[in-house]
DNA sequence: TCCAGATCGTTTTGAATCGAAACCAGGTGC
DNA sequence: GCACCTGGTTTCGATTCAAAACGATCTGGA
């Protein structure tokens, strides 16, 4: 190799393009044309998030889209069995939107999952060092753009250790299985820390 | 933080995850309504590439899209004035397409340039790790794919020094500048090394 | 209790985008 | 000279999406 070995470093610029690349490459296939990259989006967002969170307006917030365009997306999936909606008891506006069994075997098959099998060839400290520095472009983003990046709760400062071994959220007053404080939260605003 | 810090690593599918977020996050804006996130694209490519590259087809590659497509979206900037076409001497069917004072100006309001800054609290050793984790996992990606990553002639195995100083492509049987070997190039297919 | 205003969600409508396919013109090889 | 390939354009239809108007429900204050 000539020259690639220059002393002048990547720049932020490197960085940005390439998480545009790989962000592109990410959502764009539809791989078999299954599902559009919008639904694929949708159905990754409520595997991930928690109970509060799979909601139709806790989707549109993390695909940055308008809720009508969201409840578009939520409906096609709804009609072709990909979703279930239950209404709230809480709140008669409301409704959660849980995963179906035929959406889980779809998602074995998530277009996406090739981003991480290219992904296993890097050492586990290189991924940790890749997804803090990720993470960290993202938060500054956030806070430019006044929004928040998406996060669980446990990163969260609402989250509360119980007297028991439990944990606890003190903002909804809720109890939190262990389970679900790796789950994507909706109310967890507080960019990364309290 | 009550838990963050157990020492489970970050996995693959988190650097997938991030990387997802922070492409759509660029691509998506439109900063201001000028043009729209595929007119961006364009105009970005035709800033980086290379005069080998500069066509229709050469941005239709990049942009993992249609030649149809590819020629509308051209079509549409060079209406506007950002694009200036010239049609080739060597081959009759070609145009290079080159970018005007006016897009130039365009281009340093580049919503992207957004996540360029959000990148800057990064310490150059991290901007370097960060980046060459990312070609990788994108280098990865390619092979599975079959196709390949977008890459400049510094990297690519058909460069030659010439006796003199200067550069030169065993492809193509053409000279190139110093500048030139840092832009992006169709023809640089060999994945990063020869 | 009642009302204003905010929030969750849906529907409609129009515009924009995109891909597929047909097509033209110029190049390449036999 | 012919068939075939390649760069590029055009047309057409489907899809997607955002904006806006709307109904329903919740919340807070007077």
């Amino acid at each position: 190799m000539p020259r690639a070995t220059r002393a002048r470093p990547a720049s932020e610029r490197s960085v940005a393009e390439l998480a545009l690349q790989l962000g592109r490459a990410a959502y764009g296939e539809s791989g078999g044309d299954t599902l559009t990259p919008a639904q694929w989006m949708a159905l990754r967002f409520f595997a991930r998030a928690n109970r509060f969170s799979r909601t139709v307006s806790g989707f549109a917030d993390y695909h940055a889209t308008t809720r009508g365009t969201a409840s578009q997306t939520v409906n096609s999936l709804v009609a072709k069995g990909y979703l279930t909606r239950t209404r709230s008891l809480r709140d008669g506006r409301s409704a959660t939107l849980d995963l179906t069994e035929k959406s889980r075997r779809q998602l074995s098959e998530d277009p996406f999952e090739a981003v991480v099998r290219a992904a296993r060839t890097l050492k586990p400290a290189e991924l940790n060092r890749t997804a803090g520095a990720l993470r960290g472009i993202l938060q500054n983003l956030a806070v430019e753009r006044e929004k928040s990046a998406p996060a669980a709760c446990g990163l969260c400062g609402h989250l509360e250790r119980d007297r028991n071994q439990g944990f606890h959220c003190r903002l909804l007053h809720e109890p939190l299985s262990a389970r679900e404080i790796d789950q994507l939260c909706v109310h967890c605003t507080c960019n990364g820390r309290g």
